[in-house]
DNA sequence: CCGGGCTTGTAGCGATAATTTCAGATTGTC
DNA sequence: GACAATCTGAAATTATCGCTACAAGCCCGG
């Protein structure tokens, strides 16, 4: 990445705060009374607030090298926008922007701690060779979910799908599961979705479809679903929040990195799938009207 | 001087939503993301942010009841100035962290970006509404969704389902509409997702909803879908994400967040369902084993 | 008490920003 | 499809800002 982060204005000024004159000294205070926003005003205005003339805000901003006093705004203004981003600031900036005990800020507070939480306790090796077992075309992609998994199982089919051929969904419908195991090779990925509540019966479709010779991965919660005893690779994320249902904004986000990873990985070939998706999209369309 | 007076711009920007100009919207979405600090810099280049000229800048301000351009800019500085104030400043190291390249981090990175805009663009008293139409026992709520987005509907109809009578999803396949546009009744709601590669399909079944008298509600992108001009309550949400295609972990969230205020509203109820629903869970696996 | 170097403010100029005007573009309506 | 209403940006105008030049004030060593 880039070199280390220039200096704020805060601390050229410090650093030249020995050879600040009297006027300079009045600015500086006057500034950092109310950092940055003081600055954010007009010359004329921050000049009066530190009662100096304009001038001396002019030779302050040149001793502290900037070209001019618009160029040490920008860069106030630069700062501000970065320190804005921070976790902390965000949290504050929500609370003002609604009650806290709303439910959208009570459930934007957990999403983003669940987020953090999996992003620390996910492994990205694992995360890695997961994207690489996916993107392997050789091997059929069989996806599954559970009750409520079902629909982001399905979201990652879709664009998996598109990515790249030989990707199956396993329906829920149980009934349907033999000839689904029937059709897995030896060396498919069978990746699960399963979260708390686990539901035993898939533990035996993957059993089933381990001894036919699939690598099973699986996206779980923290508690760790019992397909793990026997999965090659799972990633555990957090899906805890203040509802009487769990969240699954993580699971997502794990299904949609992996989807961006994939297509990364193999970039050429996924880019002329796309087009020739738009294509069948545009012929299929001029056909219908 | 009304006693209104002290409202954030952030927030009489909310409340003329309605009532914006397609410019006006550009600008505000331009200053939702990087608020406030996007409205500091000179018209001139606060226009040339939100690819409008200057006087769209200066009309929204006058709109907003400013006098001018640097009135607004002033009522944004006594913003943020009352905003730090708080002692959030001593956290600021936390974000320091290195910004890692690797596709996880990015994402993540992506996607609280996308969900505090989100948060900020999206107006709660309207979320609100939304929570009571879905929470209302005699409305039927009918859920659809797009090709991608399909799989969020069925996200939602899934928990929905579960909390209240009466929920329906829309399918996706095109040919069985027509029979559910026969069952919507007056008072109904239509609540569906569109974002970005609106399918037109989508606004012909919203306006013959519409037609049959029921309410549409609209889970969009920051671009609006076109869905929204015949909508009663739209939600606008942000799903840009470093990938080929867009994130719906927003639009994911909105859906969490709605199924908890719904059930917030009406505990009893629901949990008197939820027990109810766990009876018989545990009656048919019985039956099975 | 006087001058030299440094600091500071006043005044004014040019540059840029803010605002107004107006005509073309767009949208909705009958 | 034509008209009215509304919206939008280019260009012209005005106001304000940022900056420079210069002179008055200040401090200190002679």
């Amino acid at each position: 990445m880039s070199a280390k982060r220039q200096n704020t204005v805060a601390e050229k000024l410090r650093m030249k705060a020995n050879d600040l004159t009297a006027a300079e000294r009045k600015l500086m205070a006057a500034l950092f009374a109310d950092y940055p926003v003081a600055g954010l005003a007009s010359i004329t205005e921050f000049a009066k607030l530190a009662n100096v003339s304009t001038p001396s805000v002019l030779r302050l901003a040149k001793k502290l090298g900037f070209s001019g006093f618009p160029a040490l705004q920008e860069a106030l203004r630069g700062e501000l926008s970065a320190q804005l981003q921070n976790p902390i600031a965000k949290h504050e900036r929500w609370a003002a922007e609604a009650p806290d005990a709303h439910i959208l800020n009570r459930f934007a507070d957990a999403a983003t701690d669940n987020l953090r939480a999996s992003l620390r306790l996910m492994d990205h090796r694992v995360f890695d060779e997961v994207a690489r077992l996916l993107g392997a075309r050789r091997r059929a992609i069989h996806i599954m979910g559970g009750r409520i998994t079902g629909a982001i199982a399905h979201y990652l089919y879709t664009h998996l799908h598109m990515a790249r051929p030989n990707v199956h969904l396993v329906p829920e419908a149980q009934a349907l599961w033999p000839q689904y195991l029937m059709n897995l090779s030896k060396g498919d990925v069978l990746l699960a979705f399963d979260v708390r509540r686990y539901d035993a019966r898939m533990l035996d479709f993957a059993v089933s479809a381990q001894a036919e010779g699939a690598e099973i991965v699986l996206i779980t919660d923290q508690w760790m679903s019992p397909v793990a005893r026997i999965a090659s690779l799972s990633l555990p994320v957090r899906i805890e929040v203040p509802s009487s249902w769990d969240s699954n904004m993580v699971p997502l986000f794990v299904a949609e990195a992996l989807v961006a990873a994939v297509v990364n990985h193999n970039w050429p070939d996924t880019q002329s799938r796309i087009h020739r998706l738009e294509t069948f999209n545009e012929t299929l369309r001029r056909g219908k009207s």
